[in-house]
DNA sequence: GTCAATTGTGTTATACCATAACAAAACTAA
DNA sequence: TTAGTTTTGTTATGGTATAACACAATTGAC
């Protein structure tokens, strides 16, 4: 099995019960599938996605749980490589600017971007239970905010969006924990 | 001239035109207001709103600028009181917890809350010109975060919305800057 | 292939943001 | 007053991010 599904904390032994959305997947192909697009994306904008920038998203999409920049040198480092702060920023920095990354605010963390391949502005729904962070492109709640910023006269360049609380799974967890008390 | 007033970046001299909305207020007033309901606040919980606490929040709304834990740290040492960080990380962690200020993610950085007296679940517009961060109470964003959550199963124990572009004021300042160049 | 120019990476040092742990002081309520 | 509680001071440390400069790899012209 790939290492890389070491702490993905989506695949789960068995859910008694289907999710209502985001059930387990197949994080292989989900890492595959982001690697293809930032390759391709990379190559048709001339941009460098070297080993080392590769190998940095790599790490990140191994889960769907926001991985700091520290963790991220740990497991460079684990790789033999020698690395040092600035190895990491720099990497994260390139992956961000092509669209390939989201850094989450609210844990100082990095995220693969779901939405790589189009512009999107997009929303992160983090549960504080596994820590998972799910993107998702809501157009309508974009909608809300630039019509509130009309009103007040303020040109938007971007915006953060972070909801916290308990993601699907962890509530059906939490309800057979509770039924075991 | 109250010194609290020294780098507060809305007010300025003599707008040539009424900007659409958040001209120029009394912002001595502003402060006023705020400590006034911080107290009352206070004292109907029985929490102790001690003169250290006071102060840092005094500091923190000398300006519409969100300031950062360090700054506010300077400030305490100007005013002639012995001060580490711990100091100002508790006071504002005692503020944050009594609802009369809010931590700007993006930032790294707190701001005096706007609706201290009341349940609210905000969003901050800020300023990448001159910093202002304005804090609004906008119930449809809400809605909208609330029924996307609701799709997804999701179950919301807070969110943090923040939009950066450029404030009303600082898009007039802009118009000034290039009719002249 | 060689070369110069550009871009990317390694390395050291440092700045900035935040908290742990414990001692001293101030406040509260008998 | 005195004991108990809360707040503040103090020292040390951990976590996040960048500046500055040297070296290596890549690119594109020749
Ligand atoms: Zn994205
Ligand atoms: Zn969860
Ligand atoms: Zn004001
Ligand atoms: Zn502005």
């Amino acid at each position: 099995m790939n290492a890389v599904l070491k702490d993905f904390s989506v695949a789960r032994p068995k859910p008694r019960t289907a999710p209502r959305a985001n059930q387990r997947h197949d994080h292989v192909h989900c890492i595959a599938a982001a690697l293809a697009t930032a390759s391709s994306l990379c190559a048709a904008r001339g941009a460098r996605l070297t080993k080392l920038r590769r190998r940095v998203l790599e790490h990140v999409w191994n889960s769907h749980v926001p991985v700091g920049a520290y963790e991220l040198l740990n497991r460079l480092r684990a790789d033999g490589r020698r690395a040092a702060p600035p190895t990491i920023y720099r990497a994260l920095a390139f992956l961000a600017d092509e669209g390939l990354i989201h850094r989450i605010e609210t844990r100082n963390a990095y995220i693969g971007c779901d939405f790589a391949d189009r512009p999107h502005q997009a929303q992160y729904f983090i549960c504080e239970q596994c820590g998972v962070a799910a993107e998702v492109d809501a157009s309508d709640i974009h909608r809300r905010i630039a019509a509130r910023a009309d009103e007040l006269g303020f040109v938007v360049s971007g915006h953060n969006v972070e909801v916290l609380g308990i993601c699907c799974l962890c509530q059906q967890r939490r309800v057979h924990v509770g039924s075991r008390a």
